[in-house]
DNA sequence: CCAAAAGTGTTTTAGCTACACCCATGA
DNA sequence: TCATGGGTGTAGCTAAAACACTTTTGG
């Protein structure tokens, strides 16, 4: 639940939705390594997914993708819902007091960010390496941490993490040609590393070739001479 | 969105979660049709999905499911939460508005109700024949139309059910053995007329057949002797 | 020629479909 | 014994997995 714009802020929310926010679990690859986009507020040590809140003028989808934009600098990120979470007890407003607190802003208790928020959560598959990253105005670091090492966060953003996690595994093949997790052209070494990640599990080499070459996903082009003693990988893209 | 319980309606909306309401499509079945619950407003003519509003202690789950016990009488409903629509063009004020005058409410333009919200989208599972329906305060009737034939809805209604569906298709197999579309016991030309109300299509009777029992998720009982003159079919229930 | 990694041919397996056939039931 | 509908055996198809083999590459 951080969020990128707070200068102005009044105390009961005019200009933007009240009790409704977004969180965002935002998926790289590098390294061989599945990783999150995570955020340190200052002063406080809590770390929390990048998330934001709804302006009354904008669209849900487009309120996510525009905070999103501010922090990676990627436009036409790859962006899905995935479950919206409501439980009361994810109101636990001294955490929030307490970031705004080491922000020098002392928010009275009825102040509309300190009430409880149902929040909208979506997952994003972006190409790390042309990512540039931005922390916002409560934050004083945006990182990536590996999948299988992440730190202890705020509220239930690990139950969050888990639920989007589960979800892209469950849909990977028909979400991998339109997400942004790899370059545009690519080998099938690589692709297969990608699925590895995600799934949390090593797959046949040749088994996998097949299935992807069977999807009619895949269009081929020239080799790819890497200087190393073997034979040449052909390198790839999605279709269109 | 309409609502179970509006009788102490103050203009802020204290004691709920402004912005935030749900919309809850429920299928039934019976006479071998799949069929969603609809309500129609008072003196307006106008039908809409049976929705509500979330209070300030209340879980997003726990209030949509209480909603519903309202007004169909079931408790232990299936439910599911699948899509949270935050268009800003679905917020069309006057058609709250119209529904509020028709009940005799005059609400100001800052009445809470009249401002815009993010609809957070559950569909159940019912059976048909357990449920005693009861309208709203702000509804004259609570009825089962047919899936293709229903009427013109509020809003973007119509989208909401068309997603329900899909999204209800695509988990079809392994929703079915925790839904109330049956009764307890049932034969296997009962489930088959369920898959084939949802699916939209015919389904050949061997394959379906051989299929389900390989699911593992039947456990057979006696046979049910209805008098007629040819072999009697097993009865099933779910597993567990 | 060798080792490493890529690509492909062949066999096996699993699930589903189609068709056939047999069985139970009451008139 | 017949018509009706339910249950299951068998053969065929297709997609995926498993395994083996060949090819390409630079040292």
């Amino acid at each position: 639940m951080a969020k990128q714009k707070v200068s102005p802020v009044s105390v009961d929310g005019a200009g933007f939705l009240t009790h409704v926010a977004y969180d965002s679990v935002v998926f790289g690859f590098s390294e061989g390594q599945l990783k999150i986009l995570l955020m340190e507020y200052h002063n406080t040590g809590l770390i929390a997914l990048p998330g934001g809140f709804i302006r009354t003028d904008e669209d849900l989808d487009e309120a996510v993708r525009l905070g999103l934009e501010d922090r990676t600098g990627i436009t036409n990120i790859y962006l899905e819902q995935f479950h919206t979470f409501g439980n009361k007890s994810r109101h636990k407003p001294e955490i929030l007091q307490k970031i705004l607190e080491a922000n020098g802003i002392h928010a009275p208790k009825e102040h509309w960010m300190l009430q409880r928020f149902i929040s909208v959560a979506y997952y994003a598959l972006v190409d790390i390496s042309t990512v540039s990253l931005q922390p916002d105005a409560l934050s004083d670091s945006c990182t990536w941490y590996e999948i299988n090492r992440l730190p202890k966060l705020i509220l239930d953003h690990a139950t969050v993490i888990e639920k989007a996690l589960k979800t892209l595994r469950f849909n990977l093949d028909n979400k991998i040609k339109d997400s942004n997790l790899l370059p545009e052209k690519f080998t099938m070494k690589d692709l297969q590393k990608v699925y590895e990640a995600i799934l949390g599990e090593e797959l046949r080499r040749t088994s996998f070739q097949r299935k992807m070459l069977a999807g009619r996903i895949l269009k081929r082009h020239d080799k790819l001479y890497s200087g190393e003693a073997h034979k040449a990988p052909f390198i790839y893209s999605f279709h269109k």
